[in-house]
DNA sequence: CCTACCGATCGGTAGG
DNA sequence: CCTACCGATCGGTAGG
C-alpha cells in the first residue's frame, strides 16, 4: 500500500463517513488529495474498490482486537468489559474508517456484501457467546442474549456517530463508562475482581 | 395530504432507508408508485422536499410520544421506561420513516438540517433530563448522564437497523427487554413500583 | 498523473 | 400524468 493509496483511502473514509458512499463522487475524493478526477484511477480500480478496502480493513481490526479477548481467559464480565474497551478503542482511533465499515458496507456489490455480512455476524457472535456464557453461568441476568447483544452493539456503534477527537472524553473514559453501562445493563452483580496475571481489562491492557 | 402523496412518501421511506437518500433516484421512487420519473413532480416539489416531509413527520412523532411521558408524573425510572417503550413503539410502527429520520437527515439542505439538529438535540435532552433527574435523586447510579444518554439512544436507534416486522419479537417484547437493559444499565436498584393511577409503563399504556 | 472524452444517469422542467 | 427534453454530473477510460 503506497502513501498515495493511504491518502486516498483516508480522504474517502472522511467523505464516505460524512456524506455516505452514494453521496460522494470520485472527484470529491480526488480533490481532497489534489488530483484530477480521472487521475484517481492510476491508484484505484473503482470507487467500490476503495469502499471495499476501507470496510475490509476496519472489519479485520475490529475482529483482531476482539477475538483474542473473547476467547481468552477470565470471567464473562471481564471478557465483555475488555471487548467493549477494544471496540471503543478501534472506533476512537479510526472513527472515519470504522464509521464507513459500520454504516456504508451495504453499498458494496453482492459478493463483497455477503462477505461483510458474514464477518459482521461473526463479530456479533463473539459478543453473543460471551453474553450467553455469562448468562448460563449465572454471572449475568439476561433472558434474551440475542436482543441484549443487538442492544449493546448498537450502543457501541453509535459512538462512531458522536465521538469527536477533540471532545471532552478520551478513549479510556468512554470505555470505562460504556463498560459500566453494559455490565450493569446485563445485571452483572459487580465487576468481577481480576485474578493476578489474568487481568484483561482495558486500563491495564492498552 | 393526498393518498398519492402518502404512497410516494412510503415508497421514498423504504428506498431512502435501504439505499440512502443519495443512493435513491427520483425515478426509483416513481417506479415504486407506477409513475414516470417526471410525473412525480406533479405531487412533490423536489426530492429534498420528500425527505423533509418524512424526517419532519417522524421527528414530530418521536417528540409527541415522548414529551408527555418525560414531563409527566412518576419516578425517573418509571418515566424513562415509558420513554423507552414509546421510542420502540414509534420505531417498530414506522421503521422506514424512523430510519430515514434517524440516519438520512444529514442530506437535508442547510436550514432544514439546522432545524432537525435542534429537534434531535431537544429529544435527546428529554432523555438526558430524566436520566440526570434520576441520578440526582439517587435513583440511578450514573456519573455521566450525557454519555449514558448517548449510549441509551444509540442502542434504541439501532433497533431501526435490525427490527423486522415478521421477526421473533413484537413491539411489547422488545420494549420490555430494552427497558430492563436501560434501567439496569443506569444502576436502578429495581423497577420502581407503579403507584395506582400513575402507571405509564409500556404494557398498560399501549 | 493530466487532458479530453465516453455513455449513462441525475434532478427537474415544458408543453400538452 | 405522459412524452420529450434540459444542463449537469456521474464513474470510468484512452492516449499521452
Amino acid at each position: 500500500m503506497t502513501v498515495r493509496r493511504r491518502q486516498i483511502e483516508d480522504a474517502a473514509s472522511a467523505l464516505f463517513g460524512a456524506r455516505g458512499f452514494a453521496g460522494t463522487s470520485v472527484r470529491d475524493i480526488a480533490r481532497l488529495v489534489d488530483l484530477q478526477g480521472g487521475s484517481l484511477y492510476a491508484h484505484v480500480t473503482s470507487k467500490e474498490d476503495v469502499l471495499w478496502s476501507i470496510v475490509d480493513g476496519a472489519a479485520r481490526r475490529f475482529r483482531a482486537a476482539a477475538e483474542p479477548v473473547a476467547r481468552g481467559p477470565g470471567s464473562a464480565a471481564e471478557r465483555l468489559a475488555a471487548m467493549v474497551a477494544t471496540h471503543v478503542d478501534v472506533v476512537t482511533r479510526s472513527r472515519d474508517r470504522a464509521s464507513v465499515f459500520l454504516f456504508q458496507w451495504r453499498f458494496l456489490g453482492p459478493e463483497r456484501l455477503a462477505a461483510v455480512a458474514a464477518a459482521r455476524d461473526a463479530y456479533e457472535g463473539l459478543f453473543r457467546e460471551v453474553i450467553a456464557a455469562g448468562a448460563a453461568a449465572g454471572e449475568f441476568d439476561v433472558d434474551d442474549p440475542a436482543v441484549a447483544t443487538a442492544f449493546v452493539l448498537s450502543a457501541l456503534n453509535g459512538l462512531a456517530h458522536w465521538y469527536r477527537p477533540d471532545g471532552r472524553l478520551g478513549t479510556a473514559e468512554i470505555a470505562e463508562r460504556f463498560s459500566a453501562l453494559v455490565l450493569h445493563g446485563l445485571g452483572a452483580a459487580r465487576p468481577a475482581p481480576a485474578r493476578p496475571g489474568t487481568d484483561h481489562r482495558a486500563r491495564s491492557s492498552r
